[in-house]
DNA sequence: TAATTTTCCCCCACCACTCCCCACATTATT
DNA sequence: AATAATGTGGGGAGTGGTGGGGGAAAATTA
Protein backbone atom coordinates (compact mmCIF):
# COMPACT_ATOMS: atom_id res chain seq x y z
CA UNK A 1 0.00 0.00 0.00
CA UNK A 2 0.93 3.81 -1.28
CA UNK A 3 1.11 6.10 2.08
CA UNK A 4 1.87 9.45 2.74
CA UNK A 5 2.79 12.86 1.14
CA UNK A 6 7.15 13.70 0.56
CA UNK A 7 8.03 17.04 -0.89
CA UNK A 8 10.92 16.15 -3.84
CA UNK A 9 12.71 18.60 -6.26
CA UNK A 10 12.53 18.33 -10.18
CA UNK A 11 15.90 18.78 -11.14
CA UNK A 12 16.53 21.17 -14.49
CA UNK A 13 16.40 18.17 -16.89
CA UNK A 14 12.77 17.59 -15.55
CA UNK A 15 13.23 14.50 -13.23
CA UNK A 16 11.61 13.79 -9.87
CA UNK A 17 13.12 11.37 -7.57
CA UNK A 18 10.67 9.39 -6.29
CA UNK A 19 11.00 8.25 -2.76
CA UNK A 20 12.69 5.17 -2.01
CA UNK A 21 9.83 3.56 0.06
CA UNK A 22 7.91 4.09 -2.80
CA UNK A 23 9.88 2.87 -5.27
CA UNK A 24 10.57 -0.71 -3.19
CA UNK A 25 6.93 -1.44 -3.22
CA UNK A 26 6.53 -0.82 -7.02
CA UNK A 27 10.03 -2.61 -7.60
CA UNK A 28 8.97 -5.35 -5.58
CA UNK A 29 5.42 -5.86 -6.36
CA UNK A 30 5.90 -5.30 -10.16
CA UNK A 31 8.46 -4.15 -12.29
CA UNK A 32 10.28 -0.98 -12.80
CA UNK A 33 7.58 0.58 -15.41
CA UNK A 34 4.92 2.88 -14.65
CA UNK A 35 2.15 4.51 -16.22
CA UNK A 36 2.01 8.52 -16.17
CA UNK A 37 -1.58 10.10 -17.00
CA UNK A 38 -2.39 13.78 -16.70
CA UNK A 39 -5.13 14.11 -13.71
CA UNK A 40 -6.98 16.49 -11.65
CA UNK A 41 -4.46 18.99 -12.06
CA UNK A 42 -1.33 16.42 -11.67
CA UNK A 43 0.18 13.19 -12.48
CA UNK A 44 -0.85 10.07 -11.64
CA UNK A 45 1.26 7.67 -11.78
CA UNK A 46 0.30 3.60 -11.89
CA UNK A 47 2.08 0.34 -11.69
CA UNK A 48 1.38 -1.17 -15.11
CA UNK A 49 -0.30 -3.63 -13.52
CA UNK A 50 -2.35 -1.39 -11.71
CA UNK A 51 -3.17 0.37 -14.75
CA UNK A 52 -4.16 -2.85 -16.50
CA UNK A 53 -6.25 -4.38 -13.42
CA UNK A 54 -8.26 -0.93 -13.49
CA UNK A 55 -8.41 -0.45 -17.19
CA UNK A 56 -7.11 -2.95 -19.53
CA UNK A 57 -8.93 -5.68 -18.57
CA UNK A 58 -12.32 -4.09 -17.64
CA UNK A 59 -12.21 -2.33 -20.91
CA UNK A 60 -10.87 -5.31 -23.06
CA UNK A 61 -14.52 -6.27 -23.84
CA UNK A 62 -16.04 -3.13 -24.81
CA UNK A 63 -13.47 -2.36 -27.05
CA UNK A 64 -15.73 -2.20 -30.29
CA UNK A 65 -19.02 -1.94 -28.74
CA UNK A 66 -20.09 1.52 -29.34
CA UNK A 67 -18.48 5.23 -31.08
CA UNK A 68 -18.40 6.62 -27.03
CA UNK A 69 -16.44 3.90 -25.82
CA UNK A 70 -13.82 3.98 -28.48
CA UNK A 71 -13.52 7.76 -28.14
CA UNK A 72 -13.07 7.33 -24.46
CA UNK A 73 -10.46 4.91 -24.81
CA UNK A 74 -8.29 7.37 -27.19
CA UNK A 75 -8.66 10.27 -24.29
CA UNK A 76 -7.09 7.73 -21.86
CA UNK A 77 -4.66 6.11 -23.44
CA UNK A 78 -3.93 9.21 -25.72
CA UNK A 79 -3.12 11.27 -22.28
CA UNK A 80 -0.80 8.40 -21.13
CA UNK A 81 2.54 7.86 -20.98
CA UNK A 82 4.92 5.28 -20.01
CA UNK A 83 8.45 5.78 -18.67
CA UNK A 84 10.77 3.54 -16.05
CA UNK A 85 12.93 4.73 -13.39
CA UNK A 86 16.56 5.01 -14.53
CA UNK A 87 19.29 3.64 -11.95
CA UNK A 88 18.93 6.62 -9.16
CA UNK A 89 15.96 6.06 -9.02
CA UNK A 90 14.56 9.15 -10.72
CA UNK A 91 11.61 9.17 -13.75
CA UNK A 92 11.60 11.78 -16.31
CA UNK A 93 8.40 13.68 -16.32
CA UNK A 94 7.25 14.54 -19.96
CA UNK A 95 7.48 18.07 -20.73
CA UNK A 96 3.39 17.77 -21.57
CA UNK A 97 2.61 16.27 -18.26
CA UNK A 98 4.91 19.21 -16.89
CA UNK A 99 3.39 22.41 -18.28
CA UNK A 100 -0.24 20.71 -17.95
CA UNK A 101 0.33 20.25 -13.97
CA UNK A 102 2.48 23.57 -13.85
CA UNK A 103 5.13 21.50 -12.16
CA UNK A 104 8.34 23.14 -11.87
CA UNK A 105 10.82 23.40 -9.05
CA UNK A 106 9.34 22.05 -5.94
CA UNK A 107 6.66 19.04 -6.18
CA UNK A 108 5.39 16.80 -3.93
CA UNK A 109 4.82 13.04 -4.11
CA UNK A 110 2.13 11.26 -2.87
CA UNK A 111 1.27 7.84 -1.69
CA UNK A 112 -2.62 7.18 -2.76
CA UNK A 113 -3.43 3.33 -1.87
CA UNK A 114 -2.54 2.01 -5.45
CA UNK A 115 -1.01 4.91 -7.14
CA UNK A 116 1.29 7.70 -6.94
CA UNK A 117 0.46 11.12 -7.58
CA UNK A 118 3.03 13.77 -8.97
CA UNK A 119 1.61 17.90 -7.93
CA UNK A 120 3.17 20.89 -7.70
CA UNK A 121 3.77 22.06 -4.39
CA UNK A 122 1.46 25.22 -3.86
CA UNK A 123 -1.39 23.26 -5.66
CA UNK A 124 -1.06 19.96 -3.23
CA UNK A 125 -0.97 22.59 -0.52
CA UNK A 126 -4.13 24.52 -1.67
CA UNK A 127 -6.04 20.79 -2.99
CA UNK A 128 -5.43 19.17 0.77
CA UNK A 129 -6.04 22.35 2.29
CA UNK A 130 -2.71 23.21 4.01
CA UNK A 131 -3.75 22.79 7.73
CA UNK A 132 -2.00 20.36 8.79
CA UNK A 133 -4.10 18.89 11.11
CA UNK A 134 -7.43 18.61 10.32
CA UNK A 135 -8.06 20.90 13.11
CA UNK A 136 -9.59 23.72 10.65
CA UNK A 137 -12.58 23.22 11.08
CA UNK A 138 -15.08 21.30 9.09
CA UNK A 139 -13.54 20.65 6.00
CA UNK A 140 -12.12 17.56 6.61
CA UNK A 141 -15.39 15.20 7.95
CA UNK A 142 -17.79 17.73 5.47
CA UNK A 143 -16.14 16.17 2.67
CA UNK A 144 -16.08 12.79 4.57
CA UNK A 145 -19.13 12.54 5.31
CA UNK A 146 -20.78 12.10 2.15
CA UNK A 147 -18.30 9.17 1.33
CA UNK A 148 -18.51 7.14 4.29
CA UNK A 149 -19.17 6.95 7.68
CA UNK A 150 -15.15 7.52 9.21
CA UNK A 151 -14.66 6.12 13.09
CA UNK A 152 -11.76 7.06 14.17
CA UNK B 1 -6.70 -4.27 23.30
CA UNK B 2 -4.43 -0.88 24.00
CA UNK B 3 -5.04 0.61 27.33
CA UNK B 4 -3.51 3.37 29.48
CA UNK B 5 -1.31 6.37 29.30
CA UNK B 6 1.99 6.47 29.77
CA UNK B 7 4.82 9.22 29.63
CA UNK B 8 7.43 8.59 27.44
CA UNK B 9 10.64 11.09 26.03
CA UNK B 10 11.60 12.59 22.91
CA UNK B 11 15.27 12.45 22.15
CA UNK B 12 17.19 14.88 20.07
CA UNK B 13 16.42 13.10 16.94
CA UNK B 14 12.53 12.78 17.28
CA UNK B 15 12.07 9.41 18.55
CA UNK B 16 10.24 8.16 21.04
CA UNK B 17 10.20 4.67 23.02
CA UNK B 18 6.77 2.97 22.68
CA UNK B 19 6.27 1.19 26.14
CA UNK B 20 6.91 -2.61 25.84
CA UNK B 21 3.28 -3.55 26.53
CA UNK B 22 2.32 -1.80 23.46
CA UNK B 23 4.74 -3.14 21.50
CA UNK B 24 4.30 -6.78 22.77
CA UNK B 25 0.69 -5.91 21.50
CA UNK B 26 1.37 -4.81 17.98
CA UNK B 27 4.32 -6.97 16.98
CA UNK B 28 2.30 -9.91 18.03
CA UNK B 29 -1.08 -9.14 16.56
CA UNK B 30 0.16 -7.76 13.31
CA UNK B 31 3.44 -6.85 11.93
CA UNK B 32 5.81 -4.03 13.11
CA UNK B 33 4.51 -1.17 10.40
CA UNK B 34 2.40 1.35 11.87
CA UNK B 35 0.87 4.46 10.35
CA UNK B 36 1.08 7.41 11.61
CA UNK B 37 -1.75 10.22 11.40
CA UNK B 38 -2.03 13.86 12.41
CA UNK B 39 -5.20 14.33 14.36
CA UNK B 40 -6.99 16.02 17.42
CA UNK B 41 -3.38 18.18 17.86
CA UNK B 42 -1.83 14.41 18.36
CA UNK B 43 -0.41 11.87 16.63
CA UNK B 44 -2.68 8.54 15.81
CA UNK B 45 -1.31 5.36 15.79
CA UNK B 46 -2.24 2.37 13.89
CA UNK B 47 -0.88 -0.90 13.56
CA UNK B 48 -1.26 -1.49 9.80
CA UNK B 49 -4.01 -3.80 9.59
CA UNK B 50 -6.45 -1.49 11.33
CA UNK B 51 -5.66 1.21 9.22
CA UNK B 52 -6.55 -1.48 6.73
CA UNK B 53 -9.74 -2.18 8.01
CA UNK B 54 -10.86 1.39 8.74
CA UNK B 55 -9.80 3.17 5.61
CA UNK B 56 -8.17 1.03 2.54
CA UNK B 57 -10.89 -1.84 2.39
CA UNK B 58 -13.62 0.52 2.53
CA UNK B 59 -12.32 3.15 0.05
CA UNK B 60 -10.78 1.18 -2.51
CA UNK B 61 -13.72 0.93 -4.17
CA UNK B 62 -14.53 4.31 -4.42
CA UNK B 63 -10.90 5.39 -5.32
CA UNK B 64 -11.64 7.18 -8.77
CA UNK B 65 -15.21 7.72 -9.04
CA UNK B 66 -15.65 11.20 -8.10
CA UNK B 67 -13.43 14.28 -8.11
CA UNK B 68 -14.86 14.69 -4.47
CA UNK B 69 -13.75 10.72 -3.07
CA UNK B 70 -10.08 11.71 -4.46
CA UNK B 71 -9.73 14.77 -2.71
CA UNK B 72 -11.03 13.27 0.36
CA UNK B 73 -8.03 10.64 -0.41
CA UNK B 74 -5.26 12.69 -1.05
CA UNK B 75 -6.26 14.84 3.00
CA UNK B 76 -6.55 11.26 4.45
CA UNK B 77 -3.36 9.56 2.99
CA UNK B 78 -1.22 12.69 2.58
CA UNK B 79 -1.68 13.90 5.85
CA UNK B 80 -0.40 9.78 6.93
CA UNK B 81 2.79 8.57 7.29
CA UNK B 82 4.01 4.82 7.07
CA UNK B 83 6.84 4.06 10.05
CA UNK B 84 8.54 0.91 11.75
CA UNK B 85 10.12 0.54 15.16
CA UNK B 86 13.94 0.38 15.00
CA UNK B 87 15.36 -2.48 17.14
CA UNK B 88 14.84 -0.59 20.58
CA UNK B 89 11.42 -0.36 19.95
CA UNK B 90 11.27 3.15 19.10
CA UNK B 91 9.97 5.39 16.23
CA UNK B 92 10.90 8.21 14.77
CA UNK B 93 8.53 11.52 14.53
CA UNK B 94 8.14 13.00 11.07
CA UNK B 95 9.24 16.51 11.81
CA UNK B 96 6.21 17.44 10.56
CA UNK B 97 4.01 15.65 12.93
CA UNK B 98 5.92 16.18 15.52
CA UNK B 99 5.80 20.14 14.95
CA UNK B 100 2.26 20.23 14.16
CA UNK B 101 1.29 18.16 17.51
CA UNK B 102 3.26 20.23 19.88
CA UNK B 103 5.94 17.60 21.05
CA UNK B 104 8.88 18.48 21.75
CA UNK B 105 10.19 16.55 24.81
CA UNK B 106 7.83 15.39 27.16
CA UNK B 107 5.09 13.74 25.48
CA UNK B 108 2.47 10.72 26.34
CA UNK B 109 1.68 7.66 24.41
CA UNK B 110 -1.77 6.47 25.14
CA UNK B 111 -3.95 3.19 24.35
CA UNK B 112 -7.49 3.81 23.09
CA UNK B 113 -8.63 0.55 22.28
CA UNK B 114 -7.37 0.04 18.87
CA UNK B 115 -4.69 2.54 18.13
CA UNK B 116 -2.23 4.40 19.81
CA UNK B 117 -2.26 8.21 20.10
CA UNK B 118 1.43 10.18 21.07
CA UNK B 119 0.50 13.61 22.70
CA UNK B 120 2.87 16.52 24.24
CA UNK B 121 2.76 15.59 27.96
CA UNK B 122 1.25 19.51 28.69
CA UNK B 123 -1.52 18.95 25.98
CA UNK B 124 -2.49 15.89 26.96
CA UNK B 125 -3.32 16.98 30.58
CA UNK B 126 -5.10 19.54 29.42
CA UNK B 127 -6.82 17.02 26.97
CA UNK B 128 -7.75 15.14 30.13
CA UNK B 129 -8.76 17.36 32.35
CA UNK B 130 -5.09 16.62 34.55
CA UNK B 131 -7.24 15.30 37.32
CA UNK B 132 -6.52 12.10 39.19
CA UNK B 133 -9.78 10.61 39.41
CA UNK B 134 -12.80 12.06 37.61
CA UNK B 135 -13.99 13.47 40.81
CA UNK B 136 -13.43 17.29 39.62
CA UNK B 137 -17.05 18.18 38.76
CA UNK B 138 -18.87 17.77 35.23
CA UNK B 139 -15.91 18.08 32.38
CA UNK B 140 -16.24 14.22 32.12
CA UNK B 141 -19.94 13.88 32.36
CA UNK B 142 -20.57 16.47 30.01
CA UNK B 143 -18.18 15.34 27.20
CA UNK B 144 -19.49 11.98 27.58
CA UNK B 145 -23.13 12.62 27.66
CA UNK B 146 -23.96 13.28 24.12
CA UNK B 147 -22.06 10.27 22.76
CA UNK B 148 -23.05 7.10 24.70
CA UNK B 149 -24.13 6.39 28.44
CA UNK B 150 -21.30 5.67 30.54
CA UNK B 151 -21.34 4.10 33.58
CA UNK B 152 -18.19 3.39 35.42
C1' DT C 1 24.40 10.59 -46.17
C1' DA C 2 26.79 13.46 -43.13
C1' DA C 3 26.83 16.95 -39.69
C1' DT C 4 24.72 19.29 -35.98
C1' DT C 5 21.65 19.66 -32.30
C1' DT C 6 18.82 17.80 -28.86
C1' DT C 7 17.41 14.46 -25.69
C1' DC C 8 18.22 11.28 -22.25
C1' DC C 9 20.64 8.19 -19.18
C1' DC C 10 24.77 6.72 -16.91
C1' DC C 11 28.06 7.87 -13.34
C1' DC C 12 30.08 10.64 -9.66
C1' DA C 13 29.96 13.69 -5.68
C1' DC C 14 27.94 16.10 -1.84
C1' DC C 15 25.09 16.66 2.15
C1' DA C 16 21.60 15.44 5.30
C1' DC C 17 19.11 12.16 7.40
C1' DT C 18 18.06 7.59 9.18
C1' DC C 19 18.98 3.68 11.65
C1' DC C 20 22.24 0.52 13.46
C1' DC C 21 24.94 -0.38 17.51
C1' DC C 22 26.77 0.41 22.04
C1' DA C 23 26.42 2.35 26.67
C1' DC C 24 24.21 3.72 30.78
C1' DA C 25 20.36 4.75 34.15
C1' DT C 26 16.32 3.30 36.11
C1' DT C 27 12.80 0.15 37.16
C1' DA C 28 10.89 -4.51 37.69
C1' DT C 29 11.55 -9.39 38.94
C1' DT C 30 13.45 -13.32 41.21
C1' DA D 1 20.75 -8.06 46.74
C1' DA D 2 21.34 -9.76 42.22
C1' DT D 3 19.65 -10.18 37.75
C1' DA D 4 16.91 -8.97 34.02
C1' DA D 5 14.17 -5.83 31.35
C1' DT D 6 13.08 -1.27 29.90
C1' DG D 7 13.70 3.60 28.72
C1' DT D 8 17.12 7.08 27.27
C1' DG D 9 21.06 9.12 24.93
C1' DG D 10 24.68 9.57 21.43
C1' DG D 11 28.50 8.09 17.92
C1' DG D 12 28.98 6.65 13.44
C1' DA D 13 28.20 4.02 9.19
C1' DG D 14 25.08 3.54 5.50
C1' DT D 15 21.39 5.19 2.66
C1' DG D 16 18.69 8.50 0.20
C1' DG D 17 17.78 13.00 -2.29
C1' DT D 18 19.98 16.49 -5.18
C1' DG D 19 22.72 18.50 -8.72
C1' DG D 20 25.86 18.34 -12.49
C1' DG D 21 29.30 16.51 -16.17
C1' DG D 22 29.92 13.64 -19.99
C1' DG D 23 28.71 10.50 -23.58
C1' DA D 24 25.55 7.75 -26.39
C1' DA D 25 21.41 7.60 -28.97
C1' DA D 26 17.92 9.87 -31.47
C1' DA D 27 16.11 13.66 -33.97
C1' DT D 28 16.72 17.49 -36.94
C1' DT D 29 18.84 19.84 -40.61
C1' DA D 30 21.79 20.60 -44.36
Amino acid sequence: MLISAHPVSVDAKGRVSIPARFREHLSATFGDQVILLGKDGCIFVYPVQEWKRKFSEKLKELSTSSKEVRRTLRRLYGRAESCEFDRQGRILLPAKLRSNSSIEKDAVVAGIENRLEIWDKAKWNEEVGDVEDGESGAAEEESAEDLIEFEF
